[in-house]
RNA sequence: GGUCUCAUCGUCUAACGGUUAGGACACCAGGUUUUCAUCCUGGCAAUCCGGGUUCGAUUCCCGGUGAGAUCACCA
């Protein structure tokens, strides 16, 4: 019922969508390295916050000490950066919300708790773990889910920052609606005394991110289907701190404000023109939680949209994508040489599309039409295959300067000092093979180095098999001395070969792989003519000659 | 076990209740006067099951089944 997007009635033109101002948050915790999930749910808060000229914020969500990674927030930010996910507010760039470091806002939700623990929404929890367990087999022992406030105590001590503290839970039916998976709702039965800050001092997942939320100003919450469980626990909390539910009527002020300086929003990400914002959010009369508004307080009571994403599964499908089952760092997919345009379109299409048949998407294309409406309800599966598909489309759509620039690191060993002139025409002719940038040696290297003959590939060759060694060796030698008298460019070369088709009266699929073998020593490589032009007439003719000798 | 979510080719997916159920990846075949690759053409291949509503159901409803998630002093 609560929709992000405003359609306007359909006048000349075809419908324009305007987005509501949206701010986004990515919150991880750095317990580890990134992989696609983890990213795909960045992309797409960025994505919002970009589309409505918002405000994306990273937010680190450091409250378990025990699992936390070293590296792993510099990891992080480096995962952001390589997809260009860039952030008007966070850990790293700061922000009048800061700080963005849960571990350095402990205050705040110590101040929070008290509030609840005032109203008589939280306790003390005076029993040792030991206890909870206890209770928690007992309940498993006769069949019941296990429910803490069953065992609520009478008269909980007063809390000394020594014991957990908890949510004193009032459980109720819920309807709410997800901007993904719709309306939802959830009986009594699954609502809880969970834990608000643990007894180390630090809040909890449950309450830390409702607390800097709020603080936050944050519009729309994007996280995976494993929190889609605790919802109800917490609607309940928002209810306990009084943040409600945005009215549909402010929220729809907020974006007839925001129309009349909206409609050419798309293309000002690209064009760097974002620094507006403030002024949108004054106009939009305080719906739009912009942080300069003079309505924030008021606004900032609301409680967030929520959008649940899809899970991302494993190659069998059986299974969340997780760290332990295979799931990749992000980084290495650069590594591997995934161009970060590929790596960008691919995650945004799994579990989204466009309703098109459109298949690739660039940056620009994902701002204008990625859509919460349209992710899908189900888990997608991890294709690596249509990754690699995908990674060669944007290959070749690249300029050669382009892909001059991001192979730097891919050339081999062989051809590190190689002429850089050369070098390009070695690029231009493998450029429409390459699957990944990580496929260059295997392209180029006997663009650089002399090839060692190995006459087992010819034999292997059905075609080549056919014929005997004499045979071989007669047409590499009539080869040979066509193409000394010949000029070496791809034109004259390619009508060369011709002529040496009709003299010898080979096929050609016989007579050319022959010849391509003789001079690369390659499973593949580009066509003939252009391989022997850049190859040159000296060391075509060399590598002929030495492959000639060779022939046993 | 409780609760929640999901269900179209092998995979990712499209389809105001009316389509020969469309596209893409993968695979197979053919073509582009060499191979691998690119590119082009063609092929294979799907609505989980059972009821109901309807003139008509992939689509709406109910019930199964299957899959996933969750039930932490993790997020």
């Amino acid at each position: 019922m609560l929709f992000p997007f405003f359609r306007l009635p359909k006048n000349d033109s075809a419908s324009v969508i305007i987005p509501l101002m949206t701010r986004t948050r990515f919150a991880p915790s750095p317990t580890g390295f990134m992989h696609v999930g983890g990213i795909r749910t960045a992309l797409f808060a960025w994505l919002l916050a970009r589309q409505s000229d918002g405000q994306f914020v990273l937010r680190l969500e450091d409250t378990d000490k025990n699992r936390e990674v070293e590296g792993s927030s510099e990891h992080i930010l480096e995962c952001l950066d390589a997809l260009g996910l860039d952030r008007d507010e966070g850990v790293d760039v700061g922000g009048q919300y800061a700080p963005y470091l849960q571990s350095e806002r402990l205050d705040i939700y110590r101040k929070w708790a008290q509030k609840l623990i005032d109203a008589g929404r939280a306790y003390a929890d005076p029993y040792t773990s030991e206890e909870v367990q206890a209770f928690r087999e007992q309940a498993r022992a006769n069949k019941q889910p296990f429910l803490y406030r069953n065992h609520r105590p009478q008269n909980p001590p007063a809390w000394d920052g020594t014991m957990p503290l908890r949510f004193k839970s009032d459980p109720k039916d819920y309807k709410w609606n997800d901007e993904v998976m719709g309306d939802l709702h959830s009986g009594p039965e699954v609502i809880d005394d969970f834990i608000l800050i643990k007894s180390d001092g630090y809040p909890t997942y449950n309450f830390a991110h409702i607390v800097d939320d709020s603080e936050m100003k944050i519009t729309h919450v994007i996280r995976g289907q494993e929190f889609l469980s605790s919802m109800p626990n917490y609607l309940n909390l928002y209810e306990a701190l009084g943040i409600h539910e945005r009215p549909k009527t402010l929220q729809a002020d907020a974006m007839q404000g925001a129309v009349e300086q909206r409609t050419e929003s798309y293309t000002k990400y690209d064009e760097g023109v974002a620094e507006n914002a403030t002024q949108q959010s004054t106009a939009s009369d305080g719906g739009a939680t912009g942080p300069a508004s003079g309505q924030t307080d008021a606004v900032q009571s609301f409680r967030p949209l929520f959008a649940t994403m899809p899970h991302i599964m494993n190659e069998q499908g059986n299974k969340k994508l997780g760290k332990r089952d295979g799931a990749k760092d992000l980084l290495d997919y650069v590594r591997d040489g995934y161009l970060p345009e590929t790596l960008l379109s691919f995650i945004a299409t799994l579990g989204w599309n466009d309703g098109t048949e459109q298949e690739v998407f660039t940056r620009t294309e994902l701002i204008e039409k990625f859509r919460l409406d349209r992710v899908q309800h189900s888990g997608a599966r991890f294709d690596e295959k249509r990754l690699l598909w995908m990674n060669g489309q944007f290959i070749r759509e690249l300029s050669l300067d382009d892909l001059w620039d991001r192979v730097a690191d891919f050339w081999p060993d062989v051809a590190r000092d190689a002429d850089h002139e050369y070098k390009r025409q070695v690029l231009t002719l493998a450029q429409d093979r390459l699957k990944t940038l990580h496929d260059i040696p295997t392209l180029t290297s006997y663009f650089f180095a002399e090839p060692e003959p190995n006459w087992q590939m010819i034999d292997d060759n059905k075609q080549l098999a056919k014929l005997d060694r004499a045979r071989h060796i007669e047409l590499l030698q009539s080869a040979k001395s066509m193409l000394e008298s010949t000029e070496f460019n791809a034109e004259a070369l390619q009508e060369t070969l011709n002529n040496l088709l009709e003299q010898t009266g080979e096929k050609p699929g016989t007579l050319f792989s022959l010849i391509r073998f003789a001079i690369t020593w390659a499973p593949f490589s580009p066509a003939l003519p252009e391989t022997m032009e850049v190859l040159g007439r000296e060391r075509t003719l060399e590598r002929l000659q030495k492959s000639i000798d060779s022939a046993r």
